[in-house]
DNA sequence: TAACTGGGCGCC
DNA sequence: AGGGCGCCCAGTTA
């Protein structure tokens, strides 16, 4: 027998204030039950009576079989409340979210969606009564009872709460602020004492008042919505179930079920920063982008232009600075086709389109706007979106390169110093924003973990269109890494940043292994070129991989590139080793290497040519990698026939399968050509480091001495591990690090792609490795 | 004021 | 027609 469950909660931050309010079971017979328990508006804090804790211990005790709508998330709101007594069973778990992605990757994975789909039941009508009591009794609150805790940004305890946003595409229901409310309406009845609603009156609603019984809505609105999700599930899952058995895919659900405790321990473990060196690094990034700002505005003054710096990216003030102001108000224009009055949309490429966007590419070319051209006066190299002239960074990259020295490079210099320390710093922001003081296991003396702060990360497995997790609350997958240039000298060398020119302290620096620990971090090499390498017998790339002492290449992927498309640069240096790669290093060797990995991510052909600046380089690179493009085309055709491509079949889990990820199409109704072969590696690259997780995650719980994995990015995972003792620290753990080696490679075998793994050392910080 | 859009940028 | 994310800021619109 099934049995859902699912739960309602203040928030989602778990490791912070927010707590379950509501329990709801129901097997698959209909048969079903809730606990529903007042909170507190002044704490948040539900007052559960201790009965309701053993019965639901009860109920996930005795089950045969569970099933969840993201499972994770109600395992943690309930072991926020110490439910269950013991582990939770894993092993008897169904996930509807899991089932949801592995039959339709890029479609809503929300019940209310699924629901409907699955089932073909529409419950959205008892989600949208709840929004409007939640809207209501929250804007009643904050005036009659303006000390309740009622969800806003910067709640304490509620991290997780941030203004308001919708994106449609999205899973952004959680973002929305009522959605942590759904207590209020009932406590504001329990509050007033309002009159509850009978429960054997059949209600005839006026408003929220029964005719009937006299009974406020307010007391049930939540129940009313929050009950029949439990077996809504159920029934969802025994759908899901029937389909992923008959298109073969049960086996693949099953082996990805098993990412989900992975993923649950990750977020309790958390990821250790050093509060410490954070401060240090702020005051830097402070200091500096002071500094940087203070020179922009300097050099606009002198033009005589106040400028009003925005605290990151882009403003008009800025921009008008930069390109000149439009003489004609925008908001005047007129879109020259249909005669809407609000065009303003310049429509791609530059060339200044003004028509609406709906009228697009209708090759209309009017620009009403006249630029004062006083001021800094800086060519357009970049345009965004919608044709405008840009500051992005690729745009100041080129303005550095060919600027000659005055105040438009130092002023560019300037603000591409201030925009990166800014940055950082609202990452910083963010870090903060989620973090608790570290306090170790079993801390005697609790000073032990001063200066050290944990974070937990969301991992979501299902989060994106591939297979790719997604992560947030903060962003654990975009942790900078880039050195960045001395705003004093600008690479030229001071005294300040001691003739270095860079600093390479970014916020990697911060992460790291907490007072008695160490970390490693282990890396798939070339994961996502491997994969269609070997999957297509390329031999080119092959020999690299196989032979990667060997010259002139030596193993670089982007040397071969090289070679194909610059041939007259580069086999006149091909004998002396290094030589191309240190004489074009910031122009040819930096250009094919923007155009390699543009290569990996999709890119086409007048892409691939504008990136590496050369014509024809992508018909040659065709010509000499016929294989590899071949797999591209046999993914394309595959796309347009199914509507989806698969991953590699795992030998291990599903030979004759691998998984569907869906590629959507675009306004035009055509699969856009980069999409196929780019889901495709990229979602069996995943799939691999999946795998490599769950078996890795086994072996570590077998170590002893709490071995952890804190971190994915991808192709890389981070271990926690107990720091080891004498000369060579990391020798004591490196067996085992290289038997989680093993374990990843290993999992290549199964796809048929050999892999190999790069291993680092972080005593101290995740900023600085040592390769042991 | 809230919601929405666009631009920008960090990672792989 | 350059893939996948999360998140922030600025400015406009409902």
């Amino acid at each position: 027998m099934l049995t859902g469950i699912d739960t309602e909660t203040t928030g989602r931050d778990f490791f912070h204030a927010a707590k379950p309010y509501f329990v709801s079971i129901s097997d698959s017979e209909g048969e079903q039950s809730y606990w529903e328990w007042n909170v507190d508006p002044l704490t948040r804090q539900p007052v559960i009576p201790p009965g309701d804790l053993d019965e639901i211990d009860g109920v996930i005790e005795t089950a045969d079989e569970l099933v969840l709508q993201n499972t994770k998330f109600d395992v943690a709101a309930l072991k926020s409340v110490g439910l269950p007594y013991g582990p939770w069973p894993w092993e008897i778990t169904q996930d509807t979210l899991i089932a949801g992605h592995l039959l339709a990757s890029n479609q809503p994975h929300d019940l209310t969606t699924m629901a409907l789909v699955y089932i073909g039941l529409n419950i959205s009508p008892f989600e949208k009564r709840l929004e409007e009591a939640c809207t209501e009794a929250r804007r009643y609150a904050k005036s009659h009872y303006p000390t309740w805790m009622v969800a806003r940004e910067g709640l304490p305890g509620f991290p997780s709460i941030k203004g308001s946003k919708e994106d449609k595409k999205k899973k952004d229901e959680k973002d929305k602020v009522w959605k942590n409310d759904g207590w209020l309406p009932r406590a504001v009845c329990l509050h007033e004492d309002r009159k509850r609603p009978k429960e054997d009156c059949e209600h005839i609603w006026d408003g929220w008042d029964c005719k009937k019984c006299q009974g406020h809505r307010w007391w049930i609105v939540l129940s009313e919505y929050a009950i029949p999700d439990p077996f809504v599930t159920v029934k969802v899952f025994e759908k899901q179930r029937e389909l992923m058995q008959k298109k073969g895919l049960y086996e693949i659900y099953q082996e990805r079920l098993r990412c989900l405790p992975v993923a649950y321990e990750m977020e309790r473990s958390g990821v250790t920063i050093s509060k410490t060196t954070l401060d240090q690094l702020r005051k830097i990034y402070e200091r500096e982008s002071e500094e940087a700002g203070g020179v922009c505005v300097k050099i606009a003054k002198g033009i005589g232009y106040e400028l009003e710096l925005p605290k990151a990216s882009n403003n008009n003030s800025l921009l008008h600075f930069c390109f000149g102001e439009p003489e004609i108000d925008e908001k005047e224009i007129k879109c020259p086709l249909c005669k809407g009055k609000k065009p303003k949309i310049p429509s791609g490429d530059g060339g200044g389109v003004f028509v609406c966007k709906k009228c697009r590419g209708s090759g209309v070319s009017i620009d009403p706007r006249k630029p004062r051209k006083e001021w800094l006066q800086l060519p357009v190299v970049h345009t965004t979106d919608s044709g405008a002239p840009s500051l992005k960074k690729k745009a100041m990259e080129i303005y550095k390169e060919t600027l000659e020295d005055g105040p438009q490079k130092t002023f560019v210099r300037n603000l591409a110093g201030k925009r990166k320390r800014d940055t950082m710093l609202t990452y910083a922001d963010d870090y903060e924003h989620f973090w608790h003081p570290w306090i170790p296991v079993g801390a005697v003396d609790p000073k032990t973990g001063a200066g050290w702060c944990i974070l937990h990360p969301n991992l979501n497995p299902t989060g994106t269109n591939t297979l790719r997790w997604s992560s947030s609350s903060p962003n654990e997958q975009n942790i900078s890494k880039q050195g960045m240039f001395c705003t004093h000298c600008w690479g030229d060398g001071c005294l300040r940043c001691g003739g270095e020119g860079l600093d390479a302290r970014n916020l990697r620096y911060a992460f790291g292994p907490a007072p008695g620990r160490e970390w490693f971090s282990l890396d798939f090499s070339n994961l996502e070129l491997r994969i269609p390498a070997y999957e297509s017998g390329e031999e080119a790339m092959i020999e690299l991989f196989e032979r990667p002492d060997e010259a002139p290449f030596f193993g670089s992927y982007h040397l071969l590139n090289a070679s194909i498309i610059y041939p007259d640069l580069f086999w006149p240096l091909a004998e002396q080793e290094g030589e191309f790669k240190k004489r074009y290093k910031a122009s040819w060797y930096q250009w094919c290497k923007n155009g390699s990995f543009a290569l990996i991510y999709g890119c086409q052909e007048k892409k691939f040519d504008a990136t590496t600046h050369r014509k024809g380089g992508y018909s040659l690179l065709k010509q000499k990698m016929p294989k590899l493009f071949q797999l591209g085309q046999k993914m394309i055709d595959h796309a347009n026939k199914h509507g989806y491509v698969e991953t590699i079949p795992d030998q291990a889990i599903s030979p004759g399968r691998g998984y569907p990820i869906g590629c959507s199409r675009t306004s035009y109704g055509k699969i856009s050509p980069t999409i196929p072969l780019n889901y495709h590696v990229q979602s069996t690259a995943c799939w691999i480091m999946m795998r490599a997780m769950i078996k890795v995650h086994e072996y570590l719980k077998t170590c002893g001495g709490d071995c952890r994995i804190v971190l994915q990015v991808h192709d890389e995972l981070v271990l926690d591990m107990p720091a080891g003792r004498g000369k060579e620290p990391w020798k004591t753990n490196l067996p085992k690090v290289r038997r989680v080696q093993s374990l990843m490679t290993e999992c290549g075998t199964d796809v048929g792609i050999p892999l190999t793994t790069s291993r680092e050392y972080h005593a101290k910080s995740w900023g600085e490795g040592l390769s042991v």
